[in-house]
DNA sequence: CTGTGACTCTAAGTCCGTA
DNA sequence: CTACGGACTTAGAGTCACA
């Protein structure tokens, strides 16, 4: 499984654990809403400083966001 | 501490327990030499497609490449 | 063996919108 | 709320010669 849909997918779990919209997130984390979107499909690749920003915006280390839960 | 410069630091510990030269290893990961010396020296801010090709380059976790070991 | 500056080219990242 | 598109600016990818 791809790193990137691995990062995107615990993004995506654990902002909705948070229950935060993608619009609310990403405010918060000082990133794009629609960036926000393609990184948890997958579909974006982010450099070390954007997947921190994730993490800190989640509230969660960014070697949590790279751990491949199954498969 | 930035988390280029964990990255990079990790990078360097692992390949030197290696007894692998920054040219040796870029060879091995499919890297350039000199990208791995700006990696090393946290001037760089890989993607995590990049960041991963370090990772399996070293034989170990992303998530372990982004540690921090202190402060 | 490694650091560094400079370079081209591609992708990251932002902002606008619409369905 | 989210997916998805286009257009745009900036920064990273990737490489080289030289110190």
């Amino acid at each position: 499984m791809d790193v990137r849909q691995v990062f995107g997918t615990n993004v995506r779990r654990l902002r909705l654990e948070k229950g935060l919209s993608q619009e609310e997130f990403g405010f918060a984390a000082g990133i794009d809403r629609t960036y926000v979107s393609g990184v948890e499909r997958g579909l974006r690749n982010p450099t070390l400083l954007l997947a921190e920003k994730f993490a800190r915006g989640l509230d969660v280390e960014l070697s949590e966001l790279l751990r491949r839960s199954e498969c």
